[in-house]
DNA sequence: GCCTGGCCACAACCATCGGTTGTGCCCGTA
DNA sequence: TACGGGCACAACCGATGGTTGTGGCCAGGC
């Protein structure tokens, strides 16, 4: 399938003879009947009647004509995607199933007229040089890490504290707990695989032991979440760190159980950045949304990093 | 663009490296190369950046990744709409935009994850000879014409009586009432363009004209409903039928009035027909819902000809 | 009833494209 | 430092898709 055909097969069936067809696309009118005919030998169907006055639609190319129509749409977007002019506008995420994700949905429930595309930089380094290089538009991060104070040219507001949970599997020892306070996990392992050092997640982490004494473990491969959830779930001695909002792929049958941390609660927190000169309209209609669904940061009992930009 | 190298974008991305895309796409690794260089000169931006260890995506690449997947699901459909197994459930209407079509709508409602493709053909013996040939799976029409039963292996069952209303500009005789009754209208001028003779339609004004002593026109060439619309809102003189639930443009400003008829009311008797042998599941299901939303046919008051089938 | 005009398909020809093989460069690792 | 894995470039070649030229078919007019 040739988009090219397509192309000239939306046309002629509008144009309702090839010859039309052919002057619009500026070849010959054999040149467009070579196309339909490669796209009828490619899809095994007949798609005009052929007359003395010009072409007519078969049935099957009447059914088939919608779908050529959505498939150029879709192309145009394709392209637009990542041609700077008027394309989407495109975040960034931590992780495509984790808390701000949540956000992302219900920005996109609010106004489904905004395109958006979704991308994943490596950490808030990358995506600050992303946002001022203009790949990216905003960018849900962490901000800001130590010692690297955000630029002057990039703005941030916190939009999302997301309480972390304790996954444990059903023979962790504190697996029937109903909750559990940070001073519980001393002494406990508990395995996050994965963390970078250098990242603005992994400075959180290393906060939240320094600060509670914690014992995390950031050896091994990361070799996805369900990796991560399988062998939580087998190891008793094993637990691990989630966002309340992250929405996984729930295995069944494992016994994972998700248990709130008090006392206090350690909060992820999320602020979105972007650049003071970006002029996206598309940007604007996000942080008016976010303002307007105003996020509960920095709630009595919750515990974020010093270094965390206050509102 | 080339639906190819999209395509070839799409596994590289999920392999991570040209190499294994090549495999899995049973070309050479240069093919692959080449294929990509080419999407990304088309696209005028790098997707990949190319390491010792394989290709990683950009943020580019990101952003596009989900449009390319779109648009070969949306291929897949739109092959698969010409395709005679496991295509979608192909209906033909009269009108675009006439009453079967809010029966379509609410079918759909009811059953979004139902595939349709909708269609024209000319007229009810044309629907038959499709249904029969299997280039189409259902059809809403008045049946039968008189004088053309419908053959044995197609059944039918009666799903709409819509009313007729009159449409007139703000300068017609009648352009005031409430509503009006059949014998008013004799003596009006009634102007139906694009009425062939010999089709059901036709059939259905021969009738309408025989019994009540109307006068319907359908002289001069269909330039389709907008120029209609604009003629009959300019002149005094000129009226015509539309159905009740037909959903046209509706051009603002001309002063168009619908004005009921009575006494009766003509209605038109859509029906649905099929092969009695068509096992597509999706008719099963569109049957199935129509049973389920029991249509007032036959009701009081109002007229269809003699020769349409009955309950 | 024949001629004419409009439209599409087939044939021949040719440039470009997209595939292959062969090879070189780069980078991470033993 | 040598090695291996992965990608790009070069040369080559058949397939593809464009053009021009031509013929057939059908509808409408003389």
């Amino acid at each position: 399938m040739d988009l090219d055909a397509v192309r000239t097969f939306v046309v002629a069936a509008d144009a309702g003879q090839f010859q039309e067809a052919a002057a619009e696309l500026a070849v010959t009118q054999q040149a467009v009947s070579k196309r339909i005919a490669a796209l009828e030998r490619g899809l095994d169907v007949r798609l005009f009647t052929r007359t003395a006055r010009g072409a007519q639609l078969t049935i099957d190319g009447q059914a088939f004509l919608p779908h050529a129509r959505e498939l150029l749409r879709v192309a145009e977007r394709a392209v637009a995607s990542v041609h700077a002019a008027r394309r989407p506008l495109r975040v960034d995420v931590i992780a495509s199933r984790s808390g701000q994700s949540g956000l992302m949905r219900g920005f996109h429930r609010a106004h489904p007229e905004v395109d958006l595309d979704v991308v994943m930089v490596f950490d808030v380094e990358a995506a600050v040089g992303a946002i001022r290089s203009g790949a990216i538009d905003a960018s849900f991060r962490a901000v800001a890490k130590p010692g690297a104070p955000l630029p002057d040219d990039i703005e941030s507001v916190r939009v999302l504290d997301e309480p972390l949970q304790l996954l444990t599997g059903p023979g962790h020892a504190l697996a029937s707990a109903r909750s559990v306070t940070l001073a519980q996990l001393v002494g406990h392992r508990i395995w996050m695989p994965g963390i970078v050092p250098g990242t603005e997640w992994a400075a959180y982490y290393d906060d939240l032991v320094a600060r509670f004494g914690l014992t995390i473990e950031s050896t091994g491969p990361n070799f996805g979440s369900d990796a991560l959830l399988d062998t939580v779930a087998d190891t008793p001695a094993l637990a691990t760190f989630m966002g309340e909002h992250s929405r996984l792929v729930w295995p069944t049958g494992h016994g994972l159980r998700r248990i709130p941390v008090t006392d206090p609660t350690p909060v992820y927190p999320h602020s979105l950045l972007w650049h003071r000169d970006n002029p996206h309209p598309a940007l604007a209609t996000l942080r008016a949304h976010l303002a307007a669904t105003p996020p509960a940061v920095d709630a009595p009992g919750t515990w974020t990093p010093d270094w965390v930009h206050r509102r």
